[in-house]
DNA sequence: AACGTATCCGCAAACGTTACCGATACTTTT
DNA sequence: AAAAGTATCGGTAACGTTTGCGGATACGTT
């Protein structure tokens, strides 16, 4: 027989139904709805988890409330040197570590500042990471990293997920996939400082960070013109990317201003990958009218088709002059060295990092999709020097 | 004059000194104290900061409880189909974003796995990034990493801030300073899931991913003894490193299995930066009676010295066998193609990335120090091949 | 009718911090 | 000695979620 556990009574207890598979009671008498609790202990839930020191425990141990504890910690003023010194005394005793988590959900603040790269294949982006990595610690901050690995639907959770992790502000380069720009349009709503660089696009109202892709291209390209080579194709890459399109137009541009009809046979509009190179670069040399030249989007697709030359044995420079953009550090070892266009990838980084401080700090309002240029670098190498 | 705000009284209100640099009253007919309030608007705080939807909101607007909003959110049972659908469609409306760091909070946990690794200058780290990074995506979590810059006080920074965000594991990777371990200690102490990997140290209880550093160190200077060179010099990393102890030993191994002797004029033991390659090759390639080979830790020292050995015009591989360790990529193009060890560096991060996350499930006990051994493979290229 | 069952949903206590607003117990002025 | 000022400390709402426990209703069964 069943004894009511609040009025004590027994012969009044009815069955009330099912609660989450427990039979569920009911006191007739005090009208007390209840459950048998199991004979297990029945309330240890997660006993096993460690508990980490909190600073309430610092509090009870020196006799002082939370509040204390707290601004002793950050050094606030209004507080004894001799209490704050028994207080960071019993946290070091305790070992006390701050719950950053805690801290961050009550200041909604993250000090933290997310980047999402689209791959890690290159140099290109690590040293993005390294110079951006660098500002941001100076100045207190950490970042979080995430690789889009040029996919757009691992690009849209990504921006979601930092978005859940409340980061203070994001900085971006495209997948080559990324048509849609609604989740990053969804930052500037929410008045997260968001920057993009290298891979931007014009339709979101952010500040970019970008080399001086046009001028580079054209400078390429006229340097390829200027040491004798005619026929020049371009193995470019996705349009929809700004970078693309701006080394196409520079291409397009010297070719024009040298009076050299651009046939558009020669011209490729590809994606960026290793193995896509391989094929557009077969495709070009395997061309009855071969040219004698190539402007490559990057030096991974240049490496690709001087290999891809020295097997058909073509003589680079002499019968195909080769001209990159990166400058990868396998272009400088390369016999003969391509010649390429070096970025300022740690000032990129640096550049994009020191921005969006400036708008955390200013509360700037977002810039109308300013632009900040930076500069390129000619390096000539071997693959562009043809022997007259 | 001023007025009391409880008993509203005039004429009995006494300054009562300052609270916080702003003048405080009492009244002294109801005994009240009080400060007053600036005259800007009084509790406005940081208004200016936008409002993020909360599940409060979506439950006000749909009229149920917050309690039944979360579970609506993550599809629990015990709940009415259409009462979900109705919440799920405000959600999208009011344009929800989860606080993920209050549901940290509440579950202390993050879904998130820390990385700390020393350099980004080779291609090795961003490798194992990207293995792990593929690995942990898939399991629904995430990846913060940071960068010690081979400074111990960085890395030592970089755990606290891991342990103050409440990573749910960390993967680590020493810098070449590091010697003392206290701070990988606490994390033992935690119970919180650590792995070490590439860079690892017997001083600490937790898993360690390696490759075969001895046997790939023994084989590249087996191969440079069969190939005929007689005096091969070992250019070594600083002698903590795990890694460096390894290769070093395997390196005396092969010299003693083969009975030659080792001079320990020719045996550096260094530090990992390109500068001071650059010095040890020179001191090397300028001594009396010059090694016919060199291994070295790694690509970057070996490039060095056979750049370095162009210029002094020393041919390399007949006068001077070069091995490296690592397989960078420039490794593959310079010319003669650089003898040397790859590291299945994708698969290191993949295999630290799974042990951690095993780890985590299974909250197994730290294993105690067990170690997993991936293998490396010898890639022969040119300048290891003496011409007879 | 009287009782039993299933379904849905709400209450409120955590999670660990911060910061506003007070409140004491002194010390210094007037 | 009263009034004013100072130096320290405490109480307690937030911050946005999750979740155990149990209340309430509607319906089904003797």
């Amino acid at each position: 027989m069943i004894g009511c556990p609040k009025c004590a009574q027994v012969g009044t207890i009815m069955k009330a139904g099912y609660v989450r598979n427990k039979q569920r009671y009911v006191c007739k008498a005090c009208n007390y709805f209840f459950t048998i609790a199991s004979t297990e202990e029945p309330h240890k839930r997660q006993k096993s988890r460690r508990h980490q020191t909190t600073i309430i425990d610092i509090a009870k141990s020196v006799g002082v409330s939370n509040s204390t504890v707290s601004r002793a910690l950050h050094g606030h003023a209004d507080i004894n040197p001799e209490t704050r010194q028994a207080i960071l005394d019993m946290a070091a005793q305790l070992d006390y570590q701050p719950n950053q988590l805690a801290y961050n959900l009550v200041k909604s603040r993250t000090n933290t500042i997310g980047m999402i790269v689209p791959e890690f294949h290159n140099r290109f982006f690590p040293n993005v990471i390294m110079g951006a990595h660098q500002v941001l610690t100076e100045q207190g901050y950490n970042l979080t990293i995430m690789q889009s690995n040029e996919s757009f639907a691992v690009e849209v959770a990504n921006t979601k997920a930092m978005l859940a992790n409340r980061i203070d502000g994001l900085l971006i380069s495209l997948t080559q996939e990324t048509n849609s720009f609604e989740h990053l349009q969804v930052f500037e709503k929410r008045g997260i400082p968001l920057v993009l660089f290298n891979r931007v696009c014009d339709d979101v109202h952010a500040p970019k960070v970008v080399v001086n892709d046009f001028e580079a291209a054209f400078m390429a390209v006229e340097h390829l013109i200027k040491n004798g080579y005619e026929r020049i194709a371009h193995l470019g890459g996705p349009l929809n990317l700004l970078v693309s399109r701006e080394r196409m137009k520079g291409y397009r541009a010297a070719m024009e201003k040298y009076g050299k009809p651009v046939e558009e046979e020669l011209v490729i509009q590809g994606m960026l990958s290793q193995q896509k190179a391989r094929i557009y670069g077969k495709y070009l040399l395997d061309l009855e009218n071969r040219p004698d030249a190539i402007f490559a989007v990057n030096d991974s697709a240049a490496i690709e088709i001087m290999l891809m030359a020295k097997e058909k044995g073509i003589r680079v420079p002499d019968e195909l002059g080769v001209v990159g953009f990166s400058d990868n550090p396998e272009s400088a070892y390369i016999g003969p060295g391509l010649t390429t266009v070096r970025q300022p990838t740690i000032e990129i980084g640096k550049t994009t990092a020191r921005w969006i401080l400036q708008m955390i700090d200013d509360e700037e309002e977002f810039s109308d999709g300013e632009e900040r240029i930076l500069k390129t670098e000619l390096i000539v190498r071997g693959s562009s020097l043809r022997h007259r």
